[in-house]
DNA sequence: ACAGCCATGTAACTTGTTACATGATTTT
DNA sequence: AAAATCATGTAACAAGTTACATGGCTGT
C-alpha cells in the first residue's frame, strides 16, 4: 500500500494524467521502484472507486486528467503526516525464514544464515560501490540518494541481525531447538502416521 | 511470499492438516506472524494447484492430511538453501514516501522524517524493552528471539537512516529540491490548466 | 516506411488477508 | 447448558504485478 498513495500525493500538486503519473513517480523516487504503466492506470480506477481521485474529460490531446477529490488530499495528507506503522508483527521473509529453519528437524540453520550473509554483504557492496555521491545536485539525485542509504541500512542491519542470530544459535547444541512435528497437538486424536 | 513456502517447508517434516500447520508455523516463528486459519486453508488450495502438495482423504477424525511432492519438496529445499533476493529494487513503502516528501512542493519532509523517527524510537524501546532473553530456553522462545532481533536490527536502521536523511535535507536549501509537476514533460501537448 | 516512444487501457493473476458459516468436541 | 476450542472450509477483497492490445505521433 504505497503505490496508491504515492500517486495520491502527486495529484495532490495538481492534475495529472496516467503516462504523466508514473514520470513523475520516477523522478521522484530516483527510479529506483519500477512501475510498470498498466499498474498506474489499475490503480487510478481504484482511486476513482474509492473517491479519492475523479476523472476528467479527455482534452484535446487526448489526455485523460485525474484530479484528486477532498477525499483524496485528507487521505494525502494524512499519509504523509502520519508515520508509518510497522504494527507490532513482522511482515518479513527472511525472519520468518530462519526462525523456521532454527526450529525445523533436518535443516541446516547456520548454512541459511552463511548463505543469505553472503549475499547480503555483496548486495551491500554493490550498493555502496554504487557511487552514492555525498552532495546531491539535483532532485532525481537526491531522491536516488535516499532510497538507496535506505536500502544501505537495511543491509547492513542484516547482515548484523544475521551475526547475532549465528551466535544465538552456536550458544546452544543445535539439535536442542529442533522440533518435531505435533508434539502432542491433536488434542481428540492421533495421526495414524505416527 | 513467504507463508505459501513456509508451509512447504513444514510439510516437508511429514503431512499435516490445516489447523496442525497453523499451530506449527505459530510455534516456529514465536507468534510473531498472526496467521488467520483462513489463510492455511487458501494457501493449501493454491499449493495442491500449484502440485506442491497432495490432499489425502480425511481420516478417521475427520482431518484431512496433506502431503508434501517431490516439486513441493524441491521448492521447499531450494527455499531454505537459497538466500532470498531483494533485488536491486526497493519495495520500502517509507523509502518512497520520504523521497516522494523530499521533492513535493509544499511538503515538510524534515516533519515527516522527525514523526518517523519519534515513532521508530518509542517502537524500538517497546521491542527492546520487552524483555529479550538473552539465553532462549524454549525452540518457541528461540523463534521469538530471532524475530524480535530482526524487528530492533530494522528499526535501528531505520533511525539511522532517518538521520542521515535528515543531513541530507539540511545541508541543502529546501525549496531547492522540490520538484513542480511536469516541468516540461509532455512532448506533444500541453495541459490547459498550465 | 519503419522504429520507437507516448498514451490509454484491459484482463488476468499472485499473495496476503479478513469475515463468515458450519459443525464436532471439550471444558466449565 | 453454555462457552471455548478444534477443525474445515468459502467468498470476497486489497494491492501489486505482468502481458497484451491498440493507436497516435515523431524522428530517421
Amino acid at each position: 500500500m504505497s503505490v496508491r498513495q504515492s500517486l495520491l500525493a502527486i495529484l495532490d500538486q495538481g492534475p495529472c494524467y496516467g503516462y504523466q503519473l508514473r514520470s513523475e513517480f520516477d523522478r521522484r523516487t530516483g527510479s529506483t521502484w519500477p512501475l510498470n504503466v498498466g499498474q498506474i492506470y489499475n490503480t487510478l480506477d481504484r482511486l476513482e472507486r474509492d473517491g479519492l481521485v475523479s476523472r476528467g474529460a479527455a482534452d484535446e490531446h487526448g489526455h485523460v486528467y485525474f484530479e484528486i477529490t477532498d477525499a483524496g488530499r485528507a487521505e494525502a495528507r494524512s499519509w504523509l503526516s502520519s508515520p508509518i506503522d510497522r504494527g507490532q508483527t513482522v511482515r518479513d521473509e527472511l525472519a520468518i525464514k530462519l526462525a523456521l529453519a532454527a526450529t525445523l528437524p533436518g535443516v541446516d540453520a547456520a548454512a541459511v544464515i552463511q548463505a543469505q550473509r553472503q549475499a547480503s554483504v555483496a548486495r551491500l557492496q554493490t550498493l555502496q560501490g554504487a557511487g552514492q555521491p555525498d552532495d546531491a545536485g539535483t532532485p532525481e539525485e537526491l531522491a536516488r540518494a535516499l532510497v538507496v542509504d535506505a536500502m544501505i541500512c537495511a543491509a547492513e542491519a542484516e547482515v548484523r541481525w544475521l551475526d547475532g542470530a549465528a551466535q544465538r544459535l552456536a550458544a546452544r547444541p543445535r539439535r536442542a531447538y529442533e522440533l518435531a512435528l505435533s508434539s502432542e497437538r491433536p488434542r481428540r486424536g492421533r495421526p495414524a502416521a505416527s
